[in-house]
DNA sequence: CTAATCATGTAAGGCGTTACATGATTTT
DNA sequence: AAAATCATGTAACGCCTTACATGATTAG
């Protein structure tokens, strides 16, 4: 009967406005989607369940395709459910870090494989870091920066992102050059 | 057929020597804990798995209760197929970070509970990067900073964990300032 | 005419969490 | 005498991923 974190995360979506099924799934991947993701399958059934919770309503009208198309919209129970669980504590969730794992038995494979492994990933960074930055510079002109402002969500959780991308970037980087061979391997010169 | 992640990592563990299973969840929970957890119930299967595919050998003994203590050792295939895994671009898993989820749709709830909720993970991430630092002198002073030392793994992965911590409690205290009231509410006095 | 977009659902299977179950040895 | 530690497993349930299924409208 609980909510889950994704009944939620679609909740704090639809407190915005109205929006399908299919809406959500576009809407649930930027921002949101850089820290919580869920695929199509899983919106439907729980847009359902909202429902039945009374936390939700939706209005029906004839779709593109074989069903109808439902439009839902947050109730009163359902701004008072979100305004209930944001405060709370977040629940631990099971860190999920495959480059530490691989980190942590770096002594297992070969040190140049792993150096460029270290380099790919900073590059990678650095990349998505440039990105979020321009998407922050545009929320900035906006206005978003401040906190009365709708999309100030958005702003926050980007401003994230940034910090983040950057300070793994530069942890790569740092791995990468720990895995430097201090004199680079040559032809014997004893 | 396939190995999981959690098979590589336990790989990685046992890559450094031989173990229980009951040693693993042990060592599973510092410092790759951090980066990666398991259930004790996932263990055994897992266990089993990488042995029935030759990853792994055991030796039983006696043990201490109703079942036979199993001793498990990697093989040259178990080492092999780590040193071509880790060099691998890490697969990307769902992201699960639900403070951030909260933040994107903060407008939803009262701005001092938010701004008490900051102030508390500002806190927390704070504890947490202050532990952090005293296992990186530690290490350090072990000489794990050295990529040829065998704990260097550790470090790396802890040196992370410094950086992490330190980030998100900025972030967290920065936001918890922006919900700060510009002028605090006073009774009115137009 | 073909492909993309809009739009909603179901089914099978894997992974992970919580809880259950057993029992000897060592520490308090 | 009680509690913690050592030690290995199973069962039920939920969440998530991958794949399947349908079909109208719009854009190229």
């Amino acid at each position: 009967m609980s909510i889950s974190v994704l009944g939620y995360t679609m909740l704090g979506l639809l407190a915005r406005g109205p929006h399908t099924g299919y809406d959500l799934v576009r809407l649930l991947r930027r921002p949101i989607g850089y820290y919580w993701t869920a695929q199509q399958s899983q919106i439907y059934p729980q847009l359902g369940r909202l429902a039945q919770a009374g936390l939700l309503v939706f209005e029906a009208a004839s779709g593109p395709g074989p069903r109808e198309k439902k439009t839902y919209a947050i109730t009163d129970e359902g701004r008072a459910a979100l305004a209930t669980w944001l405060p709370l504590p977040p629940g631990s969730h099971a860190p999920r870090d495959e480059l530490m794992v691989k980190t942590f038995a770096v002594a297992g494979a070969d040190a140049d494989q792993m150096r460029a492994l270290y380099l790919t990933m900073s590059d990678a960074h650095a990349d998505r870091a440039a990105d979020f930055e321009e998407q922050l510079a545009n929320l900035h002109r906006a206005g978003a920066h401040v906190p009365d402002h709708p999309r100030f969500g958005n702003y926050a959780t980007l401003r994230m992102g940034v910090a983040y991308e950057r300070m793994r970037q530069e942890w790569c980087a740092w791995m990468a050059a720990k895995l430097t061979h201090p004199s680079p391997p040559r032809s014997a010169r004893s």
